[in-house]
DNA sequence: TTTTTGAATAATGTAACAACATTCAAAAGG
DNA sequence: CCTTTTGAATGTTGTTACATTATTCAAAAA
């Protein structure tokens, strides 16, 4: 064939077209993390929508504009990564906070143990959740079901405060 | 100063000694996930650690070994991240299943509602949660609260089934 | 024996590259 | 004059390459 050669003013791919819309750089990833990675940054698998109580116009659509938001668990629930862990509850002296058996509760130790918060507490050994009171000098652990009593607290060798319940992940 | 050169059998950095222990290949991230992507590699954010009723040795050293392993919520909870969406709970009719109002719901739109599963049910333009029951031919949405009476359900044109609920998140 | 020092080797962030994708307009065809 | 074909022009992308840094070892010095 002869040439078709000549000037092309403007030809090219424009910016901007890529598949995320912005620039990329290479990073360096731990090859185990690759897969997780790539489903974060390609599929925004970690950014569910949240809807409110109305039907929102776009559903049931959730790959279009949410319109109430999006929301990723880990940074909603985990405020402070390394000051954080889970427990898994054990039986019903807390059923009054909405805590049932087999929960997961997502404690913080960075946060002050006030009045009314829900903490987990070691006894003995054993890793339990109560709500804290304090009166009159003294503190206690109430557990919020009539069934058990109040529990006089104070640290000592085998009881120590381990940190603030935040949440309560319940499974159906 | 004079040489001190030679032969150095087996000196050099020893494999395996990089940060993460294992190897690592560059990836094209896009820039504004460069952040959240090297939080998560480097400093493990998303994976936290999951303690039983046991006070475990390692106790309270999170960057110790986990010995009960650790969790990623967003890979716990959510499933399928294409079916699943998040809904803000209203209301105190199904108390008895666990959802108290202002809990966050984990939807997943992939699993079948099967007889005892609760649901999301949109009314009217409006989203409930209920318990779905099958009896005889006939479903029946039914809330957990003896104050609530259970309602006869058949999709038609304002009435229709969104999802099953997985997970529910109370925040204390 | 202990300390100093440079060779040896791996890790790491980023530039560079080759292969691919996309768009445009000149040339060809009608 | 309008439509189709085609290669130039340019951006994107996965991977390689490389210069710099970090780490370890043992020969040489003290």
């Amino acid at each position: 064939m002869t040439s078709r050669g000549g000037k092309r003013m403007g030809a090219g791919r424009p910016k901007g077209t890529n598949h995320y819309g912005e620039p990329t750089k290479p990073v360096r990833i731990p090859v185990s993390k690759i897969d997780r990675v790539l489903r974060f940054v390609r599929e925004r698998e970690d950014m569910v929508p949240l809807y409110g109580n109305e039907v929102p116009a776009g559903f049931p659509s959730p790959a279009d504009d949410y319109a109430e938001g999006v929301l990723d668990l880990n940074t909603h629930l985990v405020r402070e990564p390394t000051a954080t862990f889970f427990v898994r509850a054990r039986g019903d002296s807390m059923i009054g906070a909405g805590i049932h058996d087999g929960d997961l509760l997502v404690v913080d130790r960075s946060l002050e143990a006030t009045n009314g918060k829900v903490v987990i507490v070691s006894i003995n050994g054993e890793l339990t959740v109560k709500r804290l009171r304090k009166a009159k000098g003294r503190t206690w652990l109430t557990p919020e079901n009539p069934d058990y009593p109040p529990i006089d607290f104070h640290e000592q060798d085998d009881t120590h405060l381990w940190g603030v319940v935040t949440n309560v992940v319940h499974s159906l």
